[in-house]
DNA sequence: ATGGTTGCTTTGCAA
């Protein structure tokens, strides 16, 4: 049984107290990170690996950013996503891994946000999702278990939102946006939070504005998307919402299943 | 009512 979580930690040097924190507490396997907002030199790698936990990352300078810890041994990284060489920013890293049925494969995403719609930065979130898609179809084929964790910035359904009708101007919930992540869905990966867990107000992030959180007034738009050969080896989905609760908290808060490969 | 907060590239930008 493994445990693996993705937490878009907003910032891991402003965080890294917070980190250490959870680690301790969650004793998670593997751990996606989104937001690192650092370059690979100034990760905070010394106090993570005194925790017993390999760090692949893949940065860039002030923003974006992502990462795999790992008490499993990395057998092959791979950094950026395909399908275009001009795309600098940090967004994708994957990560290899032996069990003892065989390979199985992990990525941390950290999914264009997108706002404002009519900018630039809409048609790159969606040609984004494409290339994500593409780059799925051909993982797909490995028929090996594959784990896609991360910040999506897409919230799937209205019931993902506390208030959906706010969100119907925004980038996250654009029907481009929900259609491109169903899309995934079609290809055969499972939504392993909605899989396993019907309940509603089941939210994986909270604005730091307007008092967010006190009103529970949240979103889910941090994802695990589970291959055939994945999702059949699922045994649990949570969210571990209390971090939010937590003194200088990350607006987002970890998501983890237990997959038993 | 276009607010509010956070972290980094900082006195603006991205989220």
């Amino acid at each position: 049984m493994v445990k693996i979580v993705s937490w878009n930690i907003n910032g891991v040097r402003a965080r890294i107290d917070n980190l250490l924190d959870w680690l301790r507490e969650s004793q998670p396997d593997i751990v996606c990170l989104q937001e690192i907002k650092s370059v690979d030199e100034q990760f905070p790698r010394t106090d993570i690996e005194a925790l017993g936990y390999h760090v692949e990352t893949h940065g860039q300078k002030g923003f974006n950013g992502v990462a795999i810890l790992s008490k499993l041994k990395f057998d092959e990284v791979n950094r950026g996503l395909t399908g275009d060489e001009t795309d600098e920013q940090a967004r994708f890293i994957e990560g290899v891994f032996s069990s003892e049925s065989g390979a199985f494969r992990v990525v941390s995403l950290y999914l264009p946000n997108g706002n404002p719609v009519g900018t630039e930065k809409f048609p790159y979130k969606l040609g984004w999702m494409a290339r994500l898609e593409l780059w799925a179809a051909q993982r797909l084929s490995f028929e090996e278990p594959i784990v896609l964790a991360g910040d999506y910035n897409v919230i799937p359904q209205p019931v993902d939102a506390k208030h959906p009708e706010n969100w119907v101007n925004d980038a996250l919930f654009q029907p481009e946006s929900r259609q491109s992540f169903r899309q995934l869905e079609a290809l055969g990966f499972t939504d392993a939070v909605r899989a396993t867990d019907d309940a509603p107000e089941t939210y994986t992030f909270w604005d730091y504005t307007g008092g967010s959180w006190q009103k529970n007034n949240g979103i889910r738009i941090d994802h695990l998307m589970l291959s055939p050969e994945a999702a059949s080896k699922l045994g649990s989905a949570s969210i571990e919402k209390h971090v939010r609760g937590w003194e200088k908290p990350s607006d987002h808060v970890p998501v983890a299943i237990h997959l038993n490969v």
